[in-house]
RNA sequence: GGAGAGAUGGCCGAGUGGACUAAGGCGCUCGACUCGAAAUCGAGUAGGCGGGCAAAACCCGCCUCGUGGGUUCGAAUCCCACUCUCUCCGCCA
């Protein structure tokens, strides 16, 4: 949520932001004209609430002293039902606002170039060298099936398409990973690891902006106040919602796996095969409460963090930085880390590193006092994927086949398999 | 799920319809005293919103005693619903 004084007194940047992301730009004047009704009627409110005020504390006295207040008393009746009214305008008028307020996304870095959407996007660095096989090289789909660790058909029987089993060393592979990350960022990074509630309110929801705006893409249990979490981000985030925190603990740094669940309403047919898009997936998130002059600086370390972890496995990507029509709605920049899938022939997003700068920390409320004395200020946020482990295991087997069909386990994992270097063909 | 108790400022805690403009204490900040400290004494100690005003300081006003409604000229206080916490019972990994 952007800050409503800013909108107010600086209306024409946030248009050229909302142009800037594709967003039409007469949300801001829309804005601006509610508030302005808003205003203009809750001042008139107060004026009628303070003689309120006034008038109570007269019959008061008059009480007190024994005196006649009828008439007074008759004349409140009157005002007090004026002020009902216009409480209930008033209070209408706000909700508006505030709904609106809520669907203005956040204004881009001014790093962050522009562009239309994905095809704008820029890369910043590339690391390792993609393989060159000489065999034609499997998709993982293919490899999880030959080796025996992927489970798909099941998956659909059991709970429905974009669902699957890992089965055997699969599943061994996709628990060593997530301990494999969690480890890395707590014992090297200096990430302190929580262990998040998978379901949240409609609250936390709103706090780091999956609501109200994008309520399609995600799961709702039924007749409960409880969202499946799309990302471990929503309730780490919202780990210190309301809260105001120690400016000296900045920045604070923790790390969390979580189950991720995703509708994906509008994919339908993309990316139907194989790991990259499921409805349900693991992922190890990093998220990060900082002061406002630091925040920059730490999505670039983030960044390097989540890029360790591929570093270690020895898994060729590429960084990009997204342009302004493919950013996220709540990021002020964001970075995405991209895999090198030889099926794919290209680079896939395994993370996504954002700063959303104090958007996300207004709507959920979280600040800092800069200073022990200081008016508390809204902190920055940030997060990113270290990494999606769904696509750390496509990335795996696609990798590291071989023409058999069986799949080397990358050094750095073997510990964590309990010594086993590879899978082999027919694992089951 | 059932029964009971409770929710008041950073913390504890008083407050059964009009002086609550929320007592008192603790903590914290500043000052006095002291060589310094402790003790003591004094003062100050919530947030949000609107306006003055373009902004800071400051001033005025409004709102907030778990949340939302209701009764009343007037609610921390009375009524209803909900949320959460605690105790006991039931169920459960």
């Amino acid at each position: 949520m952007l800050d409503l004084k800013f909108i107010r007194r600086q209306p024409e940047e946030v248009k050229e932001a909302l142009r800037r992301r594709g967003y039409p730009e007469n949300l801001v004047d829309e804005l601006l004209a509610v508030d302005a009704r808003w205003r203009e009627k809750l001042t008139y409110l107060q004026e009628l609430r303070s003689e309120h005020n006034r008038v109570s504390e007269e019959i008061a006295r008059r009480k007190q002293a024994g005196d006649e207040a009828a008439e007074l008393i008759a004349a409140m009746r009157d005002l007090s039902s004026r002020i009902e009214e216009l409480a209930k305008e008033v209070g209408a008028l706000e909700r508006e606002l505030q709904e609106r307020l809520l669907e203005i996304p956040n204004i881009p870095h001014p790093s962050v170039p522009y562009g239309e959407d994905a095809e704008d996007n820029v890369e910043i660095r590339r690391w390792g060298e993609p393989r060159r096989f000489s065999f034609p090289p499997r998709p993982h789909w293919e490899i999880g099936e030959i080796t025996g660790v992927l489970d798909f058909a099941r998956g659909v029987k059991v709970a429905g398409t974009r669902f699957v089993f890992y089965r055997g060393l699969g599943a061994a592979l996709e628990r060593a990973l997530i301990n494999f990350m969690l480890d890395l960022h707590t014992r090297e990074h200096g990430y302190e690891e929580v262990f998040p509630p998978f379901l949240v309110n409609r609250e936390s929801m709103v706090g780091t902006g999956q609501l109200p705006k994008f309520a399609e893409d995600m799961f709702k249990v039924e007749g409960e106040d409880y969202y499946l979490i799309p990302t471990a981000e929503v309730p780490v985030t919202n780990l210190h919602r309301e809260e105001i925190l120690d400016g000296d603990r900045l920045p604070l740094k923790y790390v969390a796996y979580s189950a991720c669940f995703r509708a994906e309403a509008g994919a339908a047919g993309r990316e139907t095969r194989g790991l990259i898009r499921q409805h349900q997936f693991n992922k190890v998130e990093l998220v990060k409460f900082c002061r406002p002059e630091q925040s920059e600086e730490e999505l670039e370390k983030l960044v390097a963090d989540a890029e360790e972890v591929l570093q270690r496995l020895g898994l060729p990507y590429r960084v990009v930085v997204l342009c302004t029509g493919d950013l996220g709605f709540a990021a002020a920049k964001t970075y995405d880390i991209e895999v090198w899938l030889p099926s794919y022939g290209a680079y896939k997003e395994i993370s996504s590193c954002s700063n959303f700068g104090d958007f996300q920390a207004r709507r959920a409320n979280i600040r800092y006092r800069p200073h022990p004395k200081a008016k508390a200020a809204f902190v920055h946020t940030l997060n990113g994927s270290g990494l999606a482990v769904g696509r750390t295991v496509a990335a795996i087997l696609e990798n590291y086949q071989e023409e058999d069909g069986s799949v080397v386990i990358p050094p750095a994992l073997r510990p964590y398999m309990g010594g086993v270097e590879r899978i082999p063909a027919q694992a089951r």
